[in-house]
DNA sequence: GCCCACCCGTAC
DNA sequence: GACGTACGGGTGGGCC
C-alpha cells in the first residue's frame, strides 16, 4: 500500500438517501428501482477512478439502534419508515460493493459517521492525509490539516478554510454551531429560532458553546430567552451530535485494501439492474449484437446418446420443437433443438423431407434415446411455451416430465402487460434487447411461405437452436427478476407453472361433443334465419346483406329515418342490440326482426357451424388451447376454439350447452364457485354487513336491496334484487353512475342515489375502492390475496378517459385476479386427487368460475365430494368459499 | 387470397 | 367517454 496515497471514507449512507431523492426514478423493465444504486454506485466508480491505489473504506450505518438512541431515546425518532423502494435498494448497494472489490463496514451500536472518525482519526495519527466523501454537513467537524471533505455529487471540495468560509465557524467549533441549531430531521434539540447565522455569530462573539451559555443572560429578546429555556438540553446536543473518534470498530487502515473486482458477479448485477454502459466497459457486447447461435446438427445415434449423456450430467436441458401442421393435436415434429448451456446447441431434424435431404435419424430413433432424460423429473426443463412442447410430445408418445422454467410465464408473472405479448421475440426483446431469429428469414413470408419441414437442415437448425439459446438466456435474467424483492416468484412457482402441466392434461383430454346435434342445430338455424331474413327484406323494403353493419345502417337511419340513440367508436350510427331492442320497443318491425336474425345468426356461425370443424378426426373430441399468458388479471383464457364463451343465458343458447356429452359409461360434473368475485369483495374490504350476509348464507343480491332499499330481506321485489345484483356488478367492475344508470334503463341521478346508499351501508367496501385507488396511483401496481400483480402505466395518464379507465382495472384486478388465483389452486389440487385414476376421472374444461369433469358414472359421488371439497378448500378468506354442483349426461343438464 | 380494423356479441 | 377480462365471426377495405 502506497503510504503516500491519502486513506478514502465513504459516507455510504449520506449517499444513499440524496440519491434516493435526487435521482429521478430509474426503474428496470420488470419495474425494479434502481436510482440509489446507480446513483451510489456511480459515485464509488467516480471516486475509484480519482482515487486509485487509495485504501478505502466504503461505510454505512448498521441496522438497529445505536449508542446515541441509549443517550437519547428520541434520537431520529422522528425519522419516516424508509421507502420500500429504497430499502429493497440496500442490499444490492453491498453486493454490488463487495463484487468491486471495495472494502464495505457496517459496524453495530454505532453510525457510519462513527466509524469514519475514528479511521480518520487512526489515518492522523499517522500523518496521513484522508479524504472523507459525504454528503453531510455534520462531518465538517473532522476536518484538519490532515482530512478533507469532498461531497462527489456535487464535485464539491472543504478543508478548514472552506469550513469557516461555508458554515461561518471553523472545524473545532461545527459540533457547537450543530447543537445550538439542532437537527430537526435526526430529532435533535437546539435552541427555537437559532439557524446557521445565529449560531455562527454567537460562537464567533463568544468563542465556544460553554461561553455562550455563560452569556445566555446577556442576550437579549426572544431568542436569549429560548437559549436560557435550552441551557439544560444543549450538552445533551453536542454530545450527540460529537463524531466519536474512538469507537471499536474491528479494523485498521491496513485492512483497507481494495481487491480486484470480481467481473463476473459485477457482470451478471449490472445486466440484472440493466446497467448498460457499464456492462459495455465490462466488455459485454450488447445482446442484439451476438453472432447467430452455432448449432451443432445431429444425424446419428451415437452423436445423440453423447449429447444426451452431457444433458444428464448437467441436470438440465432447455429445448424448443419444430413442427408441421396447424393446430398442436394434428402437428408432425420435424426436429428438436437442445440445449444445455448458452451456447452449447445442437439440432435434431427428424423430418426434413425435401428433396436432396441429408440422412436423419427417425422420431422413433429420437424418442428411443431422449425418452429417459424428457420423462425424468430430475432433468430440468427449461423452453418457451413448454406446455405447447409437452402437448406435442404427448401426442407423439413422450410424457415431459421435470418442467422447470417457461420463460413465456416467467414474463407473464412478472409483468403480465409490460410486454406487447409475452411470445419470445417480444420478451426477448424487452429484457435482453435482442432479435430473435425470424421465421420469415429462412422460410421467406406470405403465400410461398415454407413449412420447416421443407428447409435445409442447416438453416432449420440454427434457426431453432437460435431461439432456445435465447430462452436460455431470458431464463438467467428472468428468474433473478422473479425472486428480488416485491416480486410475486411464488405465483409463479408455486400457480402458474405447475398449472402448465395440469392445462396440458385436461387439453390432451379434450371435451367430447356431439357433432351431430350441432349440425342438425345449424340446419333448423338455417330454416328460420331464412324466414327472419325474408321478413327483414319486407320490412326494410329491399333485400340488403343482414350481416352487413353499415347496410343496416343506411336502411335504419337513412331509409327509415329511425331516431339514432347512439353512436360507435368510430363515430357511426349503431346497431347494437340496446339500440335495436329500444327501437323494437318503439313499435318498429325491421330492429325486431334483425334482434332475432341476429341471435340466431350468432348461435349458428360461432358456435353450431364452427364447433363441428373443432372435433379432432382421430380423438373425435375438441381440444382446446388454454392461454396462461394473456389475461391482464391472471385468468386463463382459451382459444381454437374458445370454450369459455359457451352460451347459457337463452334456451336456444343452453341447446349449444347440450352438445357437450360424457363418453358411454361417463358422466360430467360442473362445479363452480358461488359468488366468488363479491366473497373476495367481502374478504378483502373486511366490510361488516357484506362478511355478515355472506355468513348468515344469505341471497347476496337480495341482501343488497334490502340494505339499498331499506326493507326486510322478504320484502324486496324481484325488481330490486335485479338492480341490486346490477350495483353488485357495477361494483366489481369500477363502475360510474353513467354506467349503472345504462344498465339499469334509469336516470344517472337515481343511479348515483343507489350508488351513495350502497356505500352508506357498506362503509369498509367504499374505504377499501379507495384504498386500491390510492395504492394503484402511490405505486403504480395493484395486487391480488396471493401477490399476483397487475400494473397500470396509464394511472398516470394524462387523458381522463385513460386514467379512470385504469382506475376501474385497478378496483377489477384484485377481485378477478384473486379469483383467478383460487380457480387455478383449485385445478392443481382437483389434478392431484384425479391424476392417481386418470381413467375414472378428469377435468375437461376450466370456465373462470367453474370446472368440468368427465366422471366414471360408478365413481360420480366420490368424485363429486372430492372435487367439491377441494374447491372449497382451494383459499382460506374471511368468508367461506361455496362451491355449487351438478351431474349430468350433458354439459347443461350437469347445472 | 391474406391481413387488419371495426362492429358486434358470447362468456365470467 | 361513461363497467372489468377475454375470443371470434362477418364485413369491408387495403395490399400483394
Amino acid at each position: 500500500m502506497a503510504a503516500d496515497k491519502p486513506l478514502l471514507l465513504v459516507d455510504g449512507s449520506s449517499y444513499l438517501f440524496r440519491a434516493f431523492h435526487a435521482l429521478p426514478d430509474l426503474r428496470t423493465l420488470d419495474r425494479f428501482p434502481t436510482g440509489a444504486i446507480r446513483g451510489v454506485i456511480g459515485m464509488l466508480r467516480k471516486l475509484a477512478d480519482d482515487f486509485e491505489g487509495s485504501p478505502v473504506a466504503v461505510v454505512f450505518d448498521a441496522s438497529g439502534p445505536t449508542f446515541r438512541n441509549a443517550l437519547f431515546p428520541a434520537y431520529k425518532a422522528n425519522r419516516p419508515r424508509m421507502a420500500d423502494d429504497l430499502r429493497v435498494q440496500i442490499q444490492p448497494i453491498f453486493d454490488i460493493i463487495e463484487a468491486m472489490g471495495m472494502p464495505l463496514l457496517r459496524v453495530p451500536d454505532v453510525e457510519a459517521d462513527d466509524v469514519i472518525g475514528t479511521l480518520a482519526a487512526e489515518a492522523t495519527r499517522m500523518q496521513r492525509r484522508v479524504i472523507i466523501s459525504t454528503g453531510d454537513k455534520d462531518m465538517a467537524q473532522l476536518v484538519s490539516e490532515h482530512v478533507t471533505l469532498v461531497n462527489t455529487m456535487t464535485e464539491t471540495d472543504l478543508d478548514r478554510d472552506g469550513v469557516l468560509a461555508k458554515h461561518g465557524v471553523p472545524p473545532e467549533l461545527i459540533v457547537d454551531y450543530l447543537a445550538l441549531m439542532g437537527d430537526s430531521i435526526d430529532n435533535i434539540p437546539g435552541v427555537p429560532k437559532v439557524g446557521p447565522k445565529t449560531a455562527a455569530k454567537w460562537l464567533n462573539q463568544y468563542g465556544s458553546l460553554d461561553a455562550v451559555i455563560e452569556h445566555a443572560n446577556q442576550i437579549k429578546g426572544k431568542v436569549g430567552e429560548n437559549l436560557r429555556q435550552s441551557v439544560q438540553q444543549l450538552p445533551l446536543s453536542r454530545q450527540l451530535t460529537t463524531i466519536r473518534c474512538d469507537v471499536e470498530i474491528g479494523v485498521g487502515i491496513t485492512d483497507l485494501t481494495v481487491r480486484p473486482p470480481d467481473e463476473e458477479k459485477l457482470r451478471a448485477y449490472f445486466e440484472r439492474y440493466e446497467f448498460k454502459p457499464w456492462l459495455e466497459e465490462l466488455g459485454v457486447v450488447d445482446a442484439a449484437t451476438l453472432v447467430p447461435a452455432e448449432a451443432q446438427v445431429i444425424a446419428n445415434r451415437e452423436s445423440l446418446a453423447a449429447l444426451l449423456d452431457r444433458a444428464r450430467t448437467a441436470g438440465r436441458l432447455t429445448l424448443g420443437i419444430e413442427t408441421v401442421g396447424a393446430r398442436w393435436m394434428d402437428v408432425a415434429p420435424v426436429g428438436v433443438a437442445l440445449g444445455i448451456e448458452q451456447g452449447d446447441l445442437a439440432y435434431v431434424p427428424v423430418g426434413h423431407d425435401y428433396v436432396g435431404a441429408p440422412p436423419q435419424l427417425t422420431w422413433a430413433d429420437f424418442v428411443d434415446l431422449a425418452r429417459p432424460l424428457l420423462e425424468s423429473a430430475a432433468i430440468a426443463k427449461t423452453g418457451q411455451d413448454l406446455k405447447t412442447v409437452k402437448n406435442v410430445l404427448a401426442r407423439n408418445g413422450v410424457e415431459l416430465r421435470g418442467v422447470a422454467n417457461d420463460t413465456m410465464l416467467e414474463s407473464y408473472v412478472l409483468d403480465s402487460v409490460g410486454a406487447r405479448r409475452h411470445s419470445l421475440e417480444d420478451i426477448a426483446g424487452k429484457y435482453l434487447g435482442a432479435d430473435v431469429p425470424a421465421y420469415e428469414a429462412i422460410a421467406g413470408k406470405g403465400a410461398k411461405q415454407l413449412t420447416v419441414n421443407a428447409i435445409a437442415v442447416d438453416a432449420a437448425g440454427a434457426y431453432a437452436a437460435g431461439r432456445v439459446d435465447v430462452a436460455t438466456r431470458l431464463h438467467e435474467t428472468l428468474r433473478p427478476r422473479l425472486e428480488s424483492a416485491g416480486a410475486p416468484a411464488r405465483v409463479y412457482d408455486e400457480i402458474d407453472l405447475p398449472l402448465l402441466s395440469v392445462l396440458s392434461r385436461i387439453e390432451c383430454r379434450g371435451a367430447l361433443v356431439d357433432a351431430g346435434l350441432l349440425e342438425e342445430h345449424s340446419r333448423e338455424l338455417a330454416e328460420r334465419l331464412r324466414d327472419l331474413t325474408e321478413q327483414a327484406y319486407a320490412a326494410a323494403g329491399r333485400e340488403f346483406n343482414l350481416g352487413s353493419t353499415k347496410q343496416l345502417q343506411e336502411i335504419l337511419y337513412d331509409e327509415l329515418g329511425l331516431p339514432v340513440l347512439k353512436k360507435t367508436r368510430k363515430r357511426q350510427r349503431s346497431t347494437e342490440e340496446s339500440v335495436l331492442s329500444e327501437l323494437a320497443a318503439r313499435n318498429h318491425e325491421l330492429p325486431r326482426v334483425i334482434l332475432e336474425h341476429r341471435a340466431l345468426a350468432k348461435l349458428k356461425s360461432t358456435y353450431t357451424d364452427a364447433l363441428p370443424l373443432e372435433i379432432n378426426q382421430r380423438t373425435g373430441r375438441i381440444h382446446t388451447s388454454y392461454n396462461q399468458a394473456v389475461a391482464a388479471t391472471g385468468r386463463l383464457s382459451s382459444a381454437d376454439p374458445n370454450l369459455q364463451n359457451i352460451p347459457i343465458r337463452t334456451a336456444e343458447g343452453r341447446r349449444i350447452r347440450q352438445a357437450f356429452v360424457a363418453g358411454p359409461g361417463k358422466k360430467l360434473i360442473a362445479a363452480d364457485y358461488s359468488q366468488i368475485e363479491l366473497r373476495i369483495m367481502a374478504h378483502l374490504s373486511a366490510d361488516e354487513g357484506l362478511l355478515r350476509a355472506f355468513e348468515h348464507g344469505d341471497d347476496i343480491h337480495r341482501a343488497t336491496a334490502a340494505e339499498v332499499f331499506g326493507l326486510h330481506l322478504e320484502d324486496v321485489s324481484d325488481d330490486q334484487r335485479r338492480s341490486a345484483k346490477a350495483i353488485n356488478f357495477g361494483l366489481i367492475y369500477g363502475m360510474s353512475s353513467f354506467g349503472l344508470a345504462k344498465q339499469l334503463a334509469t336516470t344517472r341521478n337515481v343511479a348515483q342515489g343507489y350508488i351513495d346508499r350502497y356505500f352508506a351501508r357498506y362503509p369498509g367496501v367504499y374505504e377499501y375502492m379507495e384504498r386500491v385507488r390510492a395504492q394503484a396511483h402511490a405505486e403504480g401496481f395493484v395486487e391480488t390475496v396471493f401477490g399476483r400483480r397487475l400494473y397500470l402505466p396509464e394511472i398516470s395518464a394524462r387523458n381522463a378517459a385513460r386514467r379512470q379507465g385504469a382506475e376501474r382495472a385497478a378496483i377489477n384486478a384484485p377481485m378477478q385476479g384473486t379469483a383467478a388465483d383460487i380457480i387455478k389452486l383449485a385445478m392443481l389440487a382437483v389434478d392431484e386427487f384425479t391424476s392417481a385414476a386418470p381413467q375414472n376421472a378428469g377435468m375437461v374444461m376450466q370456465v373462470h368460475d367453474e370446472l368440468v369433469l368427465e366422471v366414471n358414472e360408478h365413481d360420480v359421488e366420490k368424485v363429486a365430494a372430492e372435487v367439491s371439497a377441494r374447491m372449497r378448500g382451494a383459499a382460506d378468506l374471511a368468508v367461506e368459499l361455496v362451491v355449487d354442483l351438478g351431474v349430468g349426461d350433458n354439459w347443461d343438464e350437469a347445472h
